[in-house]
DNA sequence: AGCACGCCGACT
DNA sequence: GTCGGCGTGCTC
């Protein structure tokens, strides 16, 4: 009797392709294994994610598995369950998520490789060979390359058909090998070793706040927590959850935002509760991935600990999901596939009916909100000791610090002490302000900062594209002009240095502190006292390292708002309230803001230490905008090499985005300015909608047969 | 995603 | 006349 296997293949097709199953490979073919089959020209490592006895129903004959990878299945049925409902979740395919979170050396593909014959080495000497397939010929030599490789390397227009051209005259030799695919390592690590208090007593009343979700842990079932409070203690609740999950058999999967902190947390753990801790992340290097991936799927990781990618570690018989610091950013994956790893923990955690726990201090109004409907919100801690916040103006002056500010510098630093200053740098995008009243033009329609296009002397939102030429004058107070403003920090550094000579002032962005040596570098000079004074961008302050200080400045956060964005707010908001951190809490500390609004409610309900008034306006500018969490939005990008080919699809997704998008707002297109790569051309689209319902039924459709890049970003 | 097939402009 | 550009379509 025949078998026939359902098989995902790694490519981003929203289908599957079927295989017959050779009598000798069936007793290892199994759901969840890994299968080399030939599909067109080439050999790929697909997954069975299905087995049947009966032929499915095609005008053509089926291929056959060639090779079965694995005895034991590789994936569980649970954990394919997982990535197909984050697949639709994130509109990717299942496929080529499933296979991408895999270590590459699992992953098998045939390529063909190119080599010169002797023929090829007599024709590239005569007369009659082309430039171009003499340039090849030559860059050849004796070597093989892979025909991928040269056609990065070399950028000689239709190298194909001259590939076959060649190869038909003998000059070239064109072989298919299997062998493990070499995927690019991701950048080095940010390097830091961070001293965490750990604090593990844990109160009487704290133990009850969380007997929810030790119960949760018994009963099963999918139940989301948001444990809200400062880190020593949000740390003990963890140990106690992680242990209790241990206690009944259970795996724990931890997330943690930075790579960087969790090598001492789970040395911590390991000591501590004497718990094998896997750490799991995408900068180990092939052979550490390999192994962590081994010892996950052999059951030896009770505790399995990383960053993001993280979440998509193989674990069997998981009992609880950790999330600490859940309104971290670098929880977003923004390259493809696109992923929030808060929100897949939580699809997750409903796939596995097991308790989801988010930890933060200060919340996303994202969680909060999906929690509170949810599950359960659990606050604790008073807030721990606050350092005084002082808010100083620096409207309609000209001067880069505000005296208040160079007041104090002068102060602490005749105290001896050490200063951190952070430039919240534009340099994303470009905006424009009033000199005089401070408006900032905003658009009409989404209520984001327009952007300023210099070229064409124009604003434009980021969103829906609505343009307005540059006023002469400003249109809120009518006296005065719109000009371009934020200090970077060269300029910030300049002015300290001329203010106080002697002192050393030193600068934190990329241009100084750009590789992970200088960075050490740097922060090794401030800990040693051989700097006064550290002007450092956000980079700095990702930085969790630092020895605290007494005194730091954060100039001018506002700049923050102009993102064309609208987690703006939330983040700006985020950003001060991660920079306590770096302030000693032993001591009596002061944290002075500079900013042209004091008013502001992010920056004056920071201040003032009132972070549910800020999170009720936060919710109430998302509801009132359809911003999620009150509503869906999701951001289309389509991206090609040639302005044309972008303008077609974008055509085209426009006319059926007007054809049939009931209940679904839809903006756009407006270009991308701010395109990293350069030459490429970038068209965004977004779509809002009250919920998921609409844009599930309408999505797919609309991106089936769009064959340019494309990445879809879903918020909230 | 690859990779081949197939149809129109500038050149050995 | 061919070469070689890239649109289009298919892969079990």
């Amino acid at each position: 009797m025949t078998v026939y296997a359902e098989i995902l293949l790694p490519l981003p097709l929203n289908r599957t392709f079927y295989y017959t199953v050779p009598p000798d490979l069936a007793p290892a073919a199994v759901v969840g294994a890994r299968a080399l089959v030939p599909f067109h020209r080439r050999r790929l490592t697909g997954i069975i994610i299905g087995l049947k006895d009966e032929e499915p129903t095609f005008d053509f004959d089926l291929k056959g598995i060639e090779r079965i990878l694995d005895e034991k299945p590789f994936f569980s049925v649970s954990y394919l369950a997982f990535t197909k409902a984050a697949s639709r979740y994130y509109f990717s395919a299942w496929g080529e998520l499933l296979l991408s979170a895999l270590p590459a050396s699992f992953i098998f593909e045939s390529r063909t490789r190119v080599r010169r014959t002797e023929r090829g080495a007599e024709y590239a000497a005569s007369d009659s060979a082309g430039p171009r397939e003499k340039d090849l010929l030559l860059f050849l030599g004796e070597k093989t390359y892979s025909s991928t490789y040269l056609k990065r390397t070399l950028k000689i227009s239709g190298l194909v058909s001259i590939i076959n051209r060649l190869e038909k005259k003998g000059c070239l030799e064109v072989l298919t090998e299997v062998g493990k695919v070499k995927r690019r390592r991701t950048a080095a690590p940010s390097p830091s070793s961070l001293q965490m208090e750990m604090d593990y007593s844990l109160d009487e009343g704290l133990l009850q706040s969380i007997r929810p979700i030790v119960d949760s842990l018994s009963a099963g079932g999918f139940q989301p927590y948001l444990l809200r409070g400062p880190a020593a203690e949000r740390e003990g609740i963890y140990r106690v959850l992680i242990q209790e999950a241990r206690r009944r058999n259970k795996n724990v999967l931890f997330l943690s935002p930075e790579i960087a902190a969790t090598e001492p947390w789970r040395e911590a753990l390991e000591k501590k509760i004497g718990l094998t801790v896997v750490p799991f992340h995408s900068r180990m290097t092939e052979k550490e991935r390999e192994l962590s991936w081994r010892s996950i799927r052999r059951g030896e990781a009770p505790v399995v600990f990383g960053p993001r990618s993280a979440l998509f570690a193989p674990l069997d018989n998981l009992g609880l999901i950790v999330v600490d610091e859940e309104a971290d950013e670098s929880y977003m994956q923004w390259e493809n596939p696109v992923f929030d790893a808060r929100r897949g923990a939580w699809i997750r955690g409903q796939v596995e009916r097991i308790p989801v726990v988010y930890g933060a201090h200060v919340p996303t109004v994202e969680t909060l909100a999906l929690v509170e409907e949810e599950g359960r919100v659990i606050s604790f801690g008073s807030g721990g000791v606050r350092p005084s916040v002082q808010v100083v103006s620096s409207r309609s002056r000209k001067e880069i610090l505000a005296r208040p500010l160079i007041t104090a510098v002068r102060r602490f630093l005749e105290q001896g002490e050490h200063i951190l200053i952070f430039v919240g740098k534009r340099g994303f995008a470009s905006y424009l302000i009033c000199s005089a009243c401070g408006f900032v033009p905003r658009c009409p329609k989404c209520r984001i900062s327009l952007t300023y296009h210099k070229g064409i002397r124009r604003l434009v939102c980021h969103y829906c594209n609505i343009q307005q030429p540059q006023p002469d004058r400003c249109p809120s107070c009518g006296k005065g002009d719109l000009r371009g403003r934020g200090a970077g920090t060269e300029v910030v550094e300049e002015e300290l240095k001329r203010l106080f000579p002697g002192r050393t002032v030193e600068r934190f962005d990329s241009d100084t502190a750009g590789t992970s040596g200088k960075q050490k570098t740097l922060i090794r000079h401030f800990e040693r006292g051989k700097i006064d004074i550290l002007v450092g961008t956000r980079l700095l302050a990702h930085q969790v390292n630092l020895a605290p200080v007494t005194f730091l400045a954060v100039l001018n956060p506002e700049v923050m708002l102009t993102l064309p964005d609208f987690q703006a707010g939330q983040r700006a908001f985020l950003y001060l309230s991660r920079l306590i951190r770096f302030l000693d809490g032993e001591k009596k500390s002061l944290y002075m803001i500079q900013s042209d609004f004091p008013e502001l409610p992010v920056i004056d309900r920071f201040a003032a230490g009132d972070t549910e008034t800020y999170l009720a306006g936060e919710r109430e500018f998302r509801e009132l905008m359809g911003y999620p969490p009150s509503g869906q939005m999701i951001e289309l990008l389509l991206s090609g090499d040639t302005p044309r080919s972008v303008s077609a699809a974008s055509r085209l997704v426009l006319s059926r985005l007007k054809a049939e998008t009931e209940g679904v707002e839809v903006l756009g297109p407006s270009f991308v300015s701010r395109a990293r790569i350069a030459g490429l051309h970038k068209v965004q689209f977004v779509l809002k909608a009250p919920d998921r319902q609409e844009i599930d039924t309408v999505l797919p459709g609309i991106l089936e047969g769009i064959s340019i890049r494309k990445k879809v970003i879903v918020h909230g």
